[in-house]
This record gives C-alpha cells, structure tokens and sequence, in this order.
RNA sequence: GCGGGCGUGGCGGAAUUGGUAGACGCAUCGGACUUAAAAUCCGAAGCCGCAUGGCGUGGGGGUUCGAGUCCCCCCGCCCGCACCA
C-alpha cells in the first residue's frame, strides 16, 4: 500500500507552478477578468490561523474562478509600515527596516507553503520607496484641489518618554511604556477632507450590493447623516449668540432650557470667573469617554445662569446649562432641550425640576389628557401647544419651523454628519514622509514634484525618545522650493491606513516606475471583483479607501468610484482554552494531554487542566496553533482542508486536534481510493460505453449531482456544503466495486470529476492525483467539471406522503408526473390508507416532485 | 440604551427558502482484520418505547393542508456603536 508523501508533494508542485509560472497573470480584452484579493498581511513574523483561513477562501475563489475560464488576478504584498516595527527597535535594538523586511521572508516563505495561486512577480511591500513614492504624488494632487488641509488637533503626550501616543497605547489614562498621566496637546497636523464625500460615500454604500449588510450599515453609522436646522439663540446681555443645531426644530415650543457642552468655548470663558463651574467642567473631563462610563454616567448640569432668547417669543427665556451629555465634537456643541421628546433631555429636566410641555400627541391620545412620565415621546403625532405649528404633523412641522427660522435669519437648515476629517499625520519613524516643507517666510511649502520621492532615511538612531526623524543630523535640512532659503522638512509620517488606501491599483501595474498605476492596467483589472478579510475593518480602512478612490477619481487618476464590488467578511479562528487548576496559569495546547482516564492533564507533571470556553487565539491566553507546525506535519491541504469543512466561512471556526486529523484521514482516503481502485481504470479518454449497467448510470448521476452542487456552493461561498458534498461522493465512489458493466469508465469518470473539484481546495493532492490518473497535464490549467443537466435530475423521485400534515408513507414517482397520477399512487399505498382510517380524503395537496399532504 | 445577528442531536453544522428535520464531519458504540494495539474497512445511532407508535429545531401563542423557516410575546448568547441634539 503505497503511503502519499506530503512533503515531497507539495514542494514538488508549488515547483511546478512557479516554473511554469502558471499564476502569473496578464491582461487580455478577450478574457473576462477576475480579481481576487485577500486583505494583505502585517509582516508581524509569522503567519497566523487567521490568515490561513483567509488565504485559503481567497485561494479557493481565484482557482475556481481561473478554471471557469476568468482571467484572475490574484497578487500578495505586505502592509510593512507600521508601529510594531519601531516598538521592536525600542525592544531589541534592530532597525525598523531590518526586522520588516527579515519578517517578510520568513512570512513569505510561509505563505507559499501554503501553495496559494498566487502571481507573486506582483509582490509589493508599502515601505519600498517604489511604493511610498507614489502616494506623495498623489498627496500633494489632494493638497492641490483643496483635499488635504493642516490644522490644529489634540494628541496623546507622553511627558516622560516627549512621544506622542497612539490612542491603543494608552492605557487607563497612562501612557504604555512609561506610565505616565497622558497629557493632551494641540498640534499642527495633516487631514484628508474625507467629509467633502460624505454624501457621495453615503450613497455609494447602496450600490454595495455584494458587501455583507452589517458593514454597510456600519459605515452608514459611520458616516451617520442627520438633517436639522441650525440656529442661534440671543443671549441675554451679551452680544454675540449661541449657535445650536436640531434635528426636532418641530418641537422648540416645548424647550424648558439650553446646555452647552464642557468643552463648549462659552464654558471655557465662564469658567474663568467661576471657580465651581471649572471644577464641574474638569470633573465632566475626568468622567472616561468609554462607553460603559458614558452609559452609568448620571445627566448632570451646572447652570450658567445666563439665560436666551426663545426665537419664536422674544418674551420667553430658557436658562443656559454646561451639560455632560452634550459633545463638542457633534453639531455645534450646544442644544436646546426639549424633555417632553428627547430621553436625555428627559431625564436632565426630571433631576433639575425644569418644566416638561408635551407638544407633540400620538394621534390616538386625548390631547386634554396626555402626559409624559419617565419616557419621551419620540414617535409621530400632531403638534399642540406650538403657535403656527398647532395642527401640523411632525414632519410638516419640521419644513415650517426651519423655514420661519431661515425668514427670520436666525438659522438656516442644513445637514450634519458625525464623520469627521481623516488626521493623517503621525509623529512616528516607520511611516511614508510626509512631502511638505516648512519655511520661516514662504510658511507651508509642497514640496515639488520634481524633488519626489521625499525618502526616509534608514541611518537613524533610537536612543533618543520621540521621532527619529527629528533627530536625524541633516535630513530635515533643505531649502525652501519657493524663496531658496533655509528650511525644514515636515517630519511627521503618513496614518498607515493611507498605504493600505490604494494598494489594489499598485498590483494591477507594480513594476510601473512613473505612477502609482497605468490607466490601461487599472481599466482592465479595477475594481476588485472579491475582496475578502475580518471585519474588524468593516470601517475604517474599508472607508478610507473608498475615499482615496474618490479623491483619486476627482483629480483625475481614473473614473472608477467603488475599489471593492464585493467584499467577503470571514470568522476568526478560535480555539479552547486551558488553564492549570491548581496555579491558574495559562496554559498552551501543546502543554496538554489526555491521561488514560480521557481527562485533560499537563504533559509536563500530569497535573490536572481547566478547559475554558473556546475563544479567539491569542498569545495572552496561549491558546495559539502555530500553522507552520501544523503544514509541516499534516501538510498544506489538510490545513486548508479544514478551514474549508464544517464552519461556514463568515461565522468563527474553532480549531481542534480531532479536525486536522479528520482532514489528514480523508486525504489519504482518497489518495488510496484513487491510486489503488478495484480494477484497472480504462485509459483517460476512453468513449462512454454502450453497455452501461443500473449501478453505473445511478453513480453517473451521483456524479454529476455533485458537480452541479458543488459548482453551486462555490459560487455563493459555501465552502463547507462543497466539502460535504466532495466527500458524499467520495464515499458512494468508494462503494463500487468496478465490476459491472460500465463501472470502471464511471469510476474513471467520477475520480477525474471529484479531482478538478478538490483542485481549488487541496491543490497539491489534486495535482498529484491527476497525474496519477494518467495525464501529462497541469491539473491547474484544466477547466472546471460540467456538469450535465440531463444526469444531474433524477428521473424517479421520493415523495413524502403526510396524512393531516403527518409524515405515513414514502412512495416513488416519476420525475414532474401528473398530479392526479401522483395522488392516486399516495392513496394506493397501504401506510396511507392505514393512517386514513377508513375516512374519504377531503382535500389532497400534491406539491410536485416534494410532497403530498392527504387531509380527512 | 440604540442597532445588527444568532439559538437545530453529545459537538461543528445541513435542510433546494413554507414541503420527508438532522446531509457531511467529529466524538461514541458494535463488528471484521490482528497474538495484541494502532491504522484501515463494515455497520449502528435525535429522544422515549420491546413494539404499533409518540415526542422533537431556546420557551409560549398564532397563521397554514403543512412551520426550523412567516407573525406576536418572552428567555438566553454574540457583535457593533456615537448620550449624535
């Protein structure tokens, strides 16, 4: 019995298909295109699960595609600038640059054990100033038409280490290397004027219609678009006014107050000769902005005692609080309160005694009569108590108080959104040069085109704290392209997110020294036809570069809007997790055995294990699979085998020791079954026989069965119906004996069949075995399997009999036969006429082809 | 709090979208091969019952000839968020 080498087999063909550069693609107007992409890996080192599941998905999906006749583009790079690189300078003393580009080559070597189908002549890494170049080009376009802009914005400081902080590095308030009070400081910075597309992005996410439905609404969230008014109020004594923004202008005659928010500049001068309201305004401050603390958080306000102007009654003043449910960053930072239909507004005025005038009724409530008690009324009604808007529902309402407003010139209507401009500036080493320079009279100063690409230099030092860039000796040192005098580079980086923003365009061209891109390449390949990744950037990046597509569309790069018509959100990995009873340590899965009792011990001294609930793989829980150990000693497929079965790829997958060998058992199942069938398989090619017997034509139509609904399943991603359906066939295949008449053909017929379908999942096996059959072909330039419709529909079927809705009898009909035929043979069988009880049937419902449903 | 999703055997999951619930796999049990074990192969199995049969998709109700699927109420779990005026 011969044994299948893995090893040996899977380098062998990952060989072939480099040499014969199988994968690398080409564009080809007579082709349709396909482009595959998967969310491109941080070089952190080593490949994790996650990204096994991910680049198995986006293999399977560019194989397929490739033997459905698409020309597939199906490249791989690395996100390879980033903060992780630096803290391991500050770690372990290598440069940023060294320990990238080592983790690249470990990480790619990984990758490629895994036997992707890739074009890996395609390959880019975002550090290489090939790369980088390109976006400073594009960035100063943006500077140009008025897309990227400088101003004043808060940071993180760190006063200890003079740093300044990602948000995930601080920690409880302290900073995470020093731990020390973060400080907030303004600093002068880049943005991107993504809210200029605020609208167009809205919009767009309708076109979406092969993106998941949760992440467009979490972008829609994200964007979140609300149309009010905007106003102001007179302040009483005082000239200048208070601007407050409304999406319920309908119901202002039942305001009882207006608040501002803690960080509203008016609070700030109050302050000043208040010592109470600063103490109020710095404990609003202390309160956390995590959501649990907002969630606890009592309303709670401090009155100004400034009062304002009513804009519909100069008679009627509301006073002014500083409240701490009122944020700076939306709207105007200040509000009219209405209790009576607003919940915060509601709960405030209950705590301060303020009034609560219902103004608008529900339509079926007794205007006389109705009251609010600890509930808002937020829904439609007609409006009471409001002057001219007595009568009006809320929507008409809404029209007629913005437009007397808007007469009045006290506000106008408008729209809001909540996102805000994209800060692009980091005060980091390991990013791409920011290409502006800053001259004591010329000011701000692109820097010009012909000077690109502003690169970052790699003899830099990490012993002083904060950004290297600012200490190096001579870089920042040029001289104004304006006035030629003396004058300092911008030592600030790019967001990373910024690289990650176009990089599907870099692929389509990569070698292209001139632009990010050619416009022939971008026409053919773009947009990205499947894109697939976790949801953790269902937001952000997945924002960021649809905006970058649309600045770049607006200057003129290109005409496409939308870089990802579809877009695939794949599971985590997860695994269980351990833990010494008696130390509560975290232990590893490797360090864990069954005793022969079948309980769960230490390997080390047998002391017994908690099993904790199956969650993400993660390093401070230990309970991470190494993939590399896992290809090296079960291989690739059976590694991707496994990522494939069971768990539909959008929900999580838990990983276990009985699932990887359930993959390795059935690869050599098949191995076996196809290298050592019954009987000798006639020759590849062989005509279909005439004398074909029942047991052959019934695994003929087993066979294109699972064609059929294995092509199916690939087509709508459901990778772990495919697999079930491989192996359904797999083991009626393996029944056959071969030696009736026709059988050796049909097994012929069936393992060539069930090897294209295993090509896109098991690679290596599959290319292996379709040697193995007999051919001097690449099983990776083979088309896909048809399957023929006439087999695949069986011509007699089971039908379910239920007597009043209850299943009695199977009885088989031909395939779409009459109904009146149908219903005879059902009341024919014996089972049926059992469960009648003698009684005439009153109604019979044939559903052709499923059921029949007798009722008496 | 708001928004979204989910709940099916011991476990992961399937069910042609209102038509035979439990495909496929894991674990389990029985058998074959073996001196034995492993591996492999064959077979059994939702639950209750010896059986005719009954019960069964988180719980309760409804619509329907027929409900895992649709509607209403409740329970539990997961994810996202921004007190958004």
């Amino acid at each position: 019995m011969s044994r299948y080498n893995v090893k040996e087999t899977e380098a062998k063909w990952q060989a072939v298909w480099e040499q014969r550069a199988c994968f690398a693609a080409r564009e080809d107007a007579a082709r349709p295109k396909y482009y595959v992409l998967e969310m491109f890996p941080y070089p952190s080192g080593r490949i994790h699960m996650g990204h096994v599941r991910n680049y198995t998905i986006g293999d399977v999906i560019a194989r397929y595609k490739r033997s459905k006749g698409f020309n597939v583009l199906h490249p791989m790079g690395w996100d390879a600038f980033g903060l992780p690189a630096e803290n391991a300078a500050l770690e372990k003393g290598v440069h940023p640059a060294k320990w990238t580009r080592e983790n690249i080559a470990a990480m790619r070597a990984q990758l490629k054990s895994m036997g992707l189908s890739v074009d890996w002549d395609r390959e880019i890494a975002t550090c290489d100033v090939e790369y980088y170049r390109h976006e400073q080009k594009m960035f100063l376009d943006f500077y140009k038409a008025g897309l990227a802009y400088r101003k004043e914005s808060w940071v993180n400081w760190d006063p200890v280490d003079n740093t300044v902080l990602a948000n995930e590095q601080v920690i409880d308030g302290r900073g995470w290397r020093t731990g020390a009070l973060v400080e907030k400081r303004k600093l002068s910075q880049w943005f991107l004027k993504i809210t200029h597309f605020a609208d167009d992005l809205l919009k767009g996410i309708e076109e979406l219609d092969r993106w998941p439905e949760r992440v467009r609404l979490m972008q829609e969230n994200w964007i979140g678009k609300s149309t009010g008014v905007r106003f102001r109020f007179e302040i009483k004594g005082r000239s200048e006014r208070l601007e407050v923004f409304t999406t319920r202008p309908d119901t202002l005659f039942g305001a009882s107050f207006a608040a501002i928010s803690p960080n509203h500049p008016l609070a700030a001068e109050l302050a000043q000769g208040n010592p109470e309201l600063a103490a109020f305004i710095a404990e609003c401050n202390r309160l956390g902005t995590s959501e649990e603390a907002i969630e606890t958080a009592e309303k709670r306000g401090f009155d100004t005692g400034l009062k304002v102007v009513h804009p519909f009654d100069p008679s009627w003043e509301l006073p002014v609080c500083v409240a701490n449910f009122v944020l700076m960053e939306y709207g105007t930072g200040a509000i009219f309160g209405c209790p009576a239909h607003d919940q915060r507004d509601l709960d405030f005025a209950r705590k301060y005694g303020l009034a609560v005038t219902p103004v608008v009724i529900p339509e079926d409530a007794d205007p006389a009569t109705f009251t609010i008690g600890d509930e808002a009324y937020t829904g439609p009604g007609v409006l009471r108590n409001s002057a001219f808007l007595d009568g009006l529902d809320v929507e008409t309402a809404k029209e007629e108080a913005g437009k007397r407003l808007e007469a009045a010139g006290q506000g106008e209507r408008t729209t809001q959104y909540r996102l805000r401009d994209w800060g692009v500036s980091r005060q980091r080493y390991w990013g791409c040069p920011i290409p502006m320079i800053h001259c004591e009279s010329c000011g701000v100063v692109p820097v010009p085109e012909d000077q690109l690409p502003v690169v970052l230099p790699e003899d830099v030092t990490f012993d002083k704290p904060g950004n290297p860039l600012s200490h190096h000796p001579t870089w920042k040192h040029t001289t104004c392209p304006s006035c030629g005098k003396p004058a300092v580079r911008e030592t600030d980086t790019f967001d990373t997110f910024i690289e990650s923003s176009w990089y599907p365009a870099r692929y389509c061209s990569p070698h292209e020294e001139k632009a990010g891109f050619t416009r022939e390449a971008v026409d053919y390949w773009m947009p990205v036809d499947q894109y697939i990744g976790g949801i953790e950037h269902a937001v952000l990046h997945l924002l960021y570069s649809r905006f970058w597509t649309r600045a770049l569309r607006h200057c003129g790069y290109w005409d496409i809007t939308e870089p990802f018509a579809g877009l695939f959100t794949q599971g985590m990995v997860n695994h269980e997790t351990y833990k010494d009873a008696g130390t509560g340590g975290w232990l590893s899965p490797a360090d864990i055995v069954k005793n022969d009792r079948g309980e769960m011990v230490r390997a080390d001294n047998g002391a017994p294990v908690t099993v904790g609930r199956v969650e993400k793989m993660s390093k401070s829980k230990k309970n991470v699979v190494d993939p590399a150990n896992i290809i090296d000693s079960y291989g690739a497929d059976a590694a991707r085998l496994f990522m494939l079965s069971d768990s539909p790829p959008e929900r999580d997958l838990e990983w276990t020791e009985a699932g990887i060998d359930g993959a390795w058992r059935y690869i050599s199942r098949l191995w076996r079954m196809i290298t050592e069938p019954p009987v000798d398989l006639p020759a590849a090619g062989t005509p279909l026989p005439a004398d074909l017997g029942d047991t052959a034509q019934a695994a003929r139509r087993l066979i294109h069965k699972a064609i059929s609904g294995v092509s199916d399943d690939l087509e709508k991603f459901r990778f772990n119906k495919a697999v079930a359906r491989v192996r359904e066939l797999s083991n009626a295949l393996g029944e056959l004996d071969g030696k009736g008449p026709g059988e050796a053909w049909v097994l012929r017929e069936g393992f060539e069949a069930l090897v294209r379908m295993i090509g896109p999942m098991m690679p290596h096996l599959a290319e292996e075995l379709w040697t193995q059959l007999g051919h001097t072909t690449l099983l990776a330039d083979q088309p896909w399997p048809e399957a023929d419709a006439a087999l695949a529909t069986d011509d007699t079927i089971t039908v379910a009999v239920q007597v009043n809705g209850k299943r009695r009898a199977e009885i088989a009909l031909p395939r779409d036969c009459a109904n009146d035929v149908a219903q005879a043979t059902a009341l024919a069988d014996p089972n049926v006429a059992r469960a009648m009880e003698g009684k005439p049937a009153r109604k019979v419902i044939v559903v052709p082809n499923r059921v029949i449903n007798v009722v008496v």
